[in-house]
DNA sequence: TTGTATGCGTTATCAG
DNA sequence: CTGATAACGCATACAA
């Protein structure tokens, strides 16, 4: 406790005031080191009175494993990402690995980024509702780095991806819109680049024609509370003002809210009847009370991180497209339905 | 791009492939490397050719700096962290610096966290809402590593850290409800070991007994929506009831009226006035349109940089507690009072 | 079981 | 400006 180290402890340090090798060090402090008890003991406490720590950068270097799993997220505005994000981190600490974050503002050009992450050796990459040139896609795999999209999918079929089942969820909102004797109805989209809202719009769009209605009016909300204000404020002072509106995930079902009821003073359910994607925890409370589908969050994250386990464990495990199954709750933002059960609080 | 690489290529690999040293390949990709423009381009195009990419692991070790800053959030739950943490990545992203992310959840025992945090050779701490316990601020001390706390403060003067006033913007907050005629004035606490928490009841309390009141009735929320919902119910089923109530943050406030307004049908800003802290972004919404202090995220996030920057350059750099003014917004969940002006939309 | 010696992929130091 | 060579802090094959 006298002065101030500038240089952190090493092994050898440890090592001279144990009394022993060098190795011995490292031994004691590696998972199945063989060690004998006492040495153990010896070389422990010679470290905790220096407060070593092994260093996991020269750790790395040699074992070729940082323990760093690289996680790029779209900003954290939307709590769904916030949201899959702590449990990501959550699971992946468990498992021993750290989680080294990148956030994405623009979606456009992911490659700096993903150059950066690829300099830190991180033996895997999840990419949260982000998408990955196949350039880097190619080099990703013939580095053999575990690549996963998540919340999103590629074109290519080499690279793993956990989703939804978008397109079938979208089509049970337009039966259960249409069920509701809704006639004018009206989609939101996120962005135009964001498979998720493309798969969310065509499920929706094509069982609206199935059906015989007319393709939806349609506004882009930017997967933002602002944006989606915004497109619902045009949305509904046109002529023919929609009875109902699917909006691409709940972020922009609420900005719709907001406008709808707080603004223009209409009633969800009677007036206007509102559908979310996502569950995100506010669509649940009192005052939105917002109809949804559901992702199964828990599940994703868990295939999440089976699929990146199993190709750390083998290199040429091939690419999973994974497809979970969500389940549409119905609470108090659209009109009720026959032969649907509202959620009780 | 004809088989697998396994083993990353490394410089020897460019080196060879140009025909050059290993530590002209070095020089090339190092920041002011002297190098002739025609030396660098010809390892460049080895490089490119090979998809080589310098490991950070390898140049931490002998630099001695791993570009890695740990943060440290209580889980994303609350948007207000999400948002600290968004910006926080973004700002250190662009002095260079990458976040190495870890969520706790149970407040009580951050050290098996940070003993790991250090095994990764940060370079600097900082810790959201988050405590310390002295032991890890002397250890963390004597090996030179900058920490700050963000949003909480330490009893130690050692360690640096950022919050707001909490204390006169509570008391600003007293007056405030005083001025708006109320009676029955509440307080929900976010956790008990909050240093935050306790210095904005402290402010109020104090404020009040000060202007003749007695001691706000008192509730837990324990910062979460289902804490601060169940904290509101028992305290709107009281025979009391209170017509003002001040949560230690936006987000219990939030839960309040979620019970307030959603399932008792009250009138926000007439049967009862809500207070929050923080200025979350749902604070602005219509539907809540909650009067709440603000937190000067932005600067706080920047003096956060600020700090840790100078403790970066200078080891010797003393600790620092920045303490920084808010503002409080007035909007529709409390009674209108003459002098304090109504945020316009 | 323990110690010795070597290498992980870079940067840094020194000659040329 | 360029190339050889020695660290950086640890893990591991090998010898004892």
């Amino acid at each position: 406790m006298t002065g101030r180290t500038r240089r952190p402890v090493t092994s050898y340090d440890v090592a001279k005031l144990a009394g022993v090798s060098q190795s011995a060090v490292s031994r004691a402090f590696t998972e199945g080191g063989k060690i004998s008890p006492v040495m153990r003991e010896k070389v422990r406490e010679a470290a905790m009175a220096l407060g070593y720590r092994p260093s996991f950068v020269a750790r790395s270097l040699i074992t070729r494993r940082s323990n760093l799993i690289g996680v790029v997220v779209p900003g954290l505005a939307n709590p769904f990402y916030a949201n899959l994000l702590d449990r990501l981190s959550l699971e992946l600490n468990q498992l021993g690995y750290r989680v080294l974050l990148f956030s994405m503002y623009n979606d456009d050009d992911t490659d700096p980024i993903l150059e950066d992450v690829l300099r830190h050796r991180v033996e895997a990459l999840i990419l949260v509702s982000t998408s990955l040139s196949s350039h880097f896609a190619e080099e990703c795999q013939h580095n053999g780095l575990p690549v996963l999209l998540l919340n999103r999918k590629n074109d290519s079929e080499t690279v793993s991806s956990v989703t939804s089942d978008n397109r079938p969820a979208a089509a049970a909102i337009a039966d259960f819109l249409i069920a509701g004797g809704h006639r004018h109805i009206a989609f939101m989209a996120g962005r135009e680049s964001s498979s998720t809202s493309r798969d969310r719009e065509e499920g929706f769009t094509q069982r609206l024609l199935l059906r015989g209605f007319e393709p939806p009016q349609r506004a882009v909300g930017l997967y933002t509370i602002e944006g989606a204000m915004a497109a619902t404020r045009s949305l509904l002072a046109g002529g023919r003002r929609p009875d109902a509106l699917f909006c691409a995930n709940d972020i922009m079902a609420i900005g719709a809210l907001n406008v709808a009821v707080g603004e223009l003073g209409m009633i969800a359910g009677e007036d206007i009847s509102v559908v979310g994607f996502d569950d995100i925890a506010m669509a649940g409370w009192p005052m939105y009370n917002l109809t949804t589908y559901v992702q199964p969050i828990s599940e994703m994250v868990s295939a999440t991180v089976a699929i990146i386990s199993s190709q750390l464990k083998d290199v040429e495990a091939s690419a999973i497209q994974q497809v979970l199954p969500g389940m549409l709750v119905i609470r108090g933002s659209t009109r009720p339905v026959d032969g649907y059960e509202l959620k009780h609080q």
